[in-house]
DNA sequence: CGCTTGCGTAAGTAGCCTCTAACATAATCA
DNA sequence: TGATTATGTTAGAGGCTACTTACGCAAGCG
C-alpha cells in the first residue's frame, strides 16, 4: 500500500493518473503535457506507474497507450476508509466484551 | 496533496497515524511500539506528521501526546474521491455540451 | 533496405530521506 | 539544587529518487 501512497506522492505521477482516468493516451501525449521535462523523465514515471499497477498498458503499433488502472485507486481509498472502519470495528468488538461481561455476570 | 501521500507512504507513519487513531499516546508510548528503531527515529517521524498536519500535539509536563488529524486524512479521501467525482462532472458537463448543441440546431 | 518515429533503458549526478549517535532542553522528583 | 525522565534537535552516513544525456530497439515509411 505504501507503494501506492509514495506513487501518487510524486505531484506528475499524481496528474498522469489524471491525464489517463478516462482517456487512453500515448506515452508521447502524456510527455507533451509536461513541456518542462525531458520525455524519458516521463518514461520512467511511466515504468513507476506501471509497476504499482496504478496504469495499464496496451501497445498499437509502435504506439504504447495508457489508461489508469482503477481498481488500484479504489484499493488505496479502500484502505483510507479501513482507518475508519477498523476503529468502528474495535469500538464494536469493545460493545460485544462488555456484552460478554453482562451475560457473565 | 503530495505531502500528505508522501507522509504516509512511510510504512512507520502509516502505522503511527493508526496507533493514535483512536487514542492519545505519549512519544514514549509510540516508540514502545518500534523496537527496532531508535527513539530519535520515531521523534523524527512523528516531526514529520505534525508538520504535515497529520496528528495534533498536546503537552502534558514532559509528556507530548499525539492525536490523529482525521480531518487532513479525510482530506486525503476526499481527495481519491475527486477522481471519480471530476470524471463524472467531466461526463456531465459533455452531456450539458451535447444537449446545448441539440438545443441549437 | 536505410531512415524516421515512438518509446524504453542505462549511466551518471544532485538532492532528498531515513537512520543512528550525540547533544540540548524542559519538567519533575528527591 | 542536582539527578532523572520525556522529548526534540543536530550532524553525518548510506540509500533512494528524479532528473538529464546518450544509446538501444522495434514498427512503419520511402
Amino acid at each position: 500500500m505504501d507503494v501506492l501512497l509514495r506513487t501518487l506522492g510524486e505531484p506528475k505521477r499524481c496528474e498522469i493518473v489524471r491525464l489517463v482516468w478516462s482517456d487512453e493516451l500515448a506515452a508521447s501525449d502524456i510527455a507533451a503535457h509536461f513541456p518542462d521535462v525531458t520525455r524519458s523523465a516521463i518514461s520512467q514515471h511511466l515504468g513507476v506507474l506501471r509497476r504499482s499497477g496504478l496504469v495499464k498498458e496496451r501497445r498499437d503499433g509502435t504506439r504504447h497507450l495508457y489508461t489508469v488502472n482503477r481498481s488500484e485507486v479504489a484499493r488505496l481509498r479502500a484502505f483510507l476508509d479501513s482507518f475508519w472502519t477498523d476503529s468502528l470495528e474495535r469500538l464494536r468488538d469493545l460493545a460485544e466484551s462488555e456484552q460478554q461481561l453482562k451475560g457473565d455476570r
